[in-house]
DNA sequence: CGAGTTTGACCCGCGC
DNA sequence: GCGCGGGTCAAACTCG
């Protein structure tokens, strides 16, 4: 115990200087009892207790001191105790505790415990403390009495009285409410160690409750919160997707004069046949739609998803004909469509000539691609889906291998991706996602599925310059892109149109020459910089730290390159007047929220204070790093394997820390 | 032994 | 037509 500060006190300065966040994530883990004093608010309380003066106790009140403009009680209910200390005594003994103000000014309160003068120095904790017993009580007003009279009349005849009560007063609390006072006073010196000791353990025990109840009371608001994410984050999917189901059926009305009930109908009967299982608490297979069934309707969306990147090829289908996946989605009416790649979408203009330009457009945008930079060691960004290698090679340009992965999470998803690490800093590793899930998903990829389906409509959106492109692209923008990156870029380019998270935080955004035909926008906002320090842990929360920082948002461009000529169309922050509906409101209204954003920013920052745990509860996750770990860590010196291809002794040492 | 990875081979589209 | 580069397959291999 640390002699004179009162109570004692964990030398933890890291514990007590915690950000808030930090604080708000210790909550979510039992606290232990022992380390109850290091919550913020006790630490400031502590420190502001003025220490208190009982050296006067063995004598008369105002027997060393002059004025009784300054009156001072030994009495000290809660705390002091250990203000036993000669030294300390003495140094307190000159200290003022109770300002003849200040007391007059708690008399006029009324209140009896505020305006106990004897109390007044550390009445911030002795109101969470232990109440005294009515005898106590009835001593304690007697003092009170005594004391204001005294100061009132300046009498010295209160000084006896004052005396006696004390005295009654010492004697009542000798058990319960023991004070250093009572030694003086001239009780056994050998007592005073215990009841020093029990009255240090009833403060001890007073301010754990109340730190218990505090703790209680933190982690309920923090699950309020943590719900309120969830559930704003579920309605914000459901509008936008509502919102891409008035646009669906507005293309739709052009063609077939669908109503958008029986597109509603029809993508829901078309989600359910997605459908393949998977327990626990799974998401609709929307949250992970990049959007680009958005450009199919009904059953051509189904399709579309299924054979996007599986359209395979006669020779592959008799290349594998024991794979009943391959086969599955060879069947598909598109079985003649182009094959994930660049290679597709010219096909479309050669081989699937018949079809009309709305067609080609849509094929075109189910090839869109959703790429992040990520700023990361591991050998892939956790995304909250399993994904199975089933190819790598070596890419031109680049020393380091691109690594293929499918996604495992449903047999048949078509969904893949490809993860790079880019030539130019090879600590950024960049991960391009194409296709959409016909499962649901976890919880854990469900942000970066928004994110990846933000991007991929904001690119449609961007394709198509109407006023709803416009919209869905600037809130993409809004909510996704101020808080995933310093920068981001767009590219509609032929023939495969990509969005481009940046991630990396880099200082300068040229610091890294992209291919001509993508547009680079810098993004300032440095206020996060410390969020993307790790920004493969991050990804699961961009949804969340995106509504926390839409109102950041300084604009977004967004190039088109449909023609290889670049036509920047400039977004602005503000919704367009002829665009703004319930979505943007209620972004705004919960994000002007200063106390949804602190709680959300808290969260997340906590969140992302474990790079170790970006997700929780998605072993997947885990298991899908763990192994692709163990792939890049074993992938040796030739990654490509194409007999045509000259760049095939590149070693694969490229890789940071293989 | 099953799941996942590695890697040689193959196919395709595009440009010349 | 040929070569290049991207993408995928699938047998062999590794790992738990």
């Amino acid at each position: 115990m640390a002699k004179g500060s009162g109570l004692s006190f964990d030398a933890d300065p890291i514990k007590h200087f915690l950000p808030i966040p930090t604080v708000l994530n210790s909550f979510l883990e039992p606290q232990p009892q022992e380390h109850h004093h290091h919550h913020l608010y006790s630490h400031n309380k502590f420190f502001k207790i003025k220490p208190f003066s009982s050296s006067s106790s063995m004598d008369s009140p105002f027997k060393n001191r002059s004025p009784p403009s300054t009156i001072q009680f030994p009495l000290n209910l809660n705390c002091s105790t250990t203000h036993h200390d000669q030294e300390e005594e003495e140094e307190h003994h000159n200290r003022p505790v109770i300002d003849e103000m200040d007391f007059l000014a708690d008399k006029k309160s009324g209140n009896s415990e505020e305006t106990d003068p004897t109390n007044t120095a550390n009445h911030t904790e002795r109101k969470e403390s232990n109440t005294p017993p009515p005898e106590l009580d009835f001593h304690i007003n007697l003092l009170k009495l005594l004391s204001c009279y005294q100061k009132v009349t300046g009498s010295s005849r209160g000084n006896s009285l004052l005396q006696k009560c004390r005295t009654g007063l010492h004697l009542l609390t000798a058990n319960t409410y023991s004070d250093q006072s009572i030694v003086e006073d001239g009780l056994s010196p050998n007592n005073s160690e215990d009841k020093r000791s029990k009255s240090e353990l009833a403060v001890l025990q007073a301010e754990l409750e109340r730190m218990n109840a505090e703790n209680r009371r933190l982690r309920e608001m923090l699950n309020q919160v943590t719900n309120n994410y969830s559930t704003l984050q579920v309605h914000m999917m459901n509008m936008m997707q509502q919102q891409q189901l008035q646009q669906q059926n507005q293309e739709n009305g052009q063609h077939d004069g669908k109503s958008t009930e029986e597109v509603i109908k029809q993508q829901h009967h078309n989600n359910q046949n997605g459908h393949h299982g998977g327990g626990g608490q799974m998401v609709p297979r929307q949250f992970m739609d990049l959007g680009l069934a958005a450009a199919a309707t009904g059953s051509e969306a189904e399709e579309a998803s299924l054979s996007s990147s599986e359209g395979r090829s006669g020779r592959e289908k008799s290349r594998s004909p024991t794979n009943n996946m391959e086969s599955a989605r060879e069947d598909s009416p598109e079985k003649g469509s182009p094959r994930w790649g660049p290679n597709k979408i010219p096909r479309l203009g050669v081989n699937g000539s018949n079809k009309t330009p709305d067609q080609a457009t849509e094929a075109t945008m189910r090839k869109a691609r959703v790429s992040v930079r990520a700023r990361s060691e591991a050998p892939m960004i956790t995304d909250g889906c399993q994904w199975r290698k089933y190819g790598q090679k070596m890419a031109k340009g680049n020393p380091c291998p691109r690594a293929y992965y499918r996604c495992t999470m449903a047999a048949g998803c078509p969904v893949r991706k490809q993860v790079q690490r880019c030539a130019e800093d090879r600590t950024i590793l960049i991960t391009t996602y194409e296709g959409t899930h016909n499962h649901p998903l976890p919880p854990a990829a469900m942000a970066m599925a928004s994110a990846t389906s933000s991007a991929a409509r904001m690119l449609l959106s961007g394709s198509m310059p109407s006023a709803d492109g416009l919209m869905n692209s600037n809130f993409f923008a809004r909510t996704l892109l101020p808080c995933s990156s310093s920068m981001a870029t767009i590219s509609a380019s032929a023939p495969f149109p990509t969005v481009t998270l940046d991630l990396t935080q880099s200082p300068n955004p040229l610091q890294f020459p992209r291919p001509p035909n993508q547009f680079q926008v810098p993004f300032s906002n440095p206020q996060h910089n410390n969020l993307l320090a790790n920004p493969a842990a991050l990804l699961p929360q961009i949804f969340g730290q995106a509504l926390y920082n839409q109102s950041k948002f300084s604009g977004l461009q967004l190039s088109q390159d449909l023609e290889g000529q670049q036509h920047p169309l400039t977004l602005q922050s503000s919704i367009h007047p002829s665009n703004h509906n319930h979505l943007a409101d209620t972004v705004n209204a919960l994000t002007n929220d200063p106390n949804f954003t602190a709680a959300l920013a808290a969260a997340i920052t906590s969140l992302i204070g474990n790079p170790g745990q970006p997700n929780n509860g998605t072993n997947n996750t885990t298991a899908t790093t763990t192994t692709a770990n163990n792939n890049s860590g074993s992938v040796t010196t030739n990654g490509n394997n194409n007999a045509s291809n000259g760049n095939n002794k590149v070693a694969n040492s490229s890789f940071p820390g293989n």
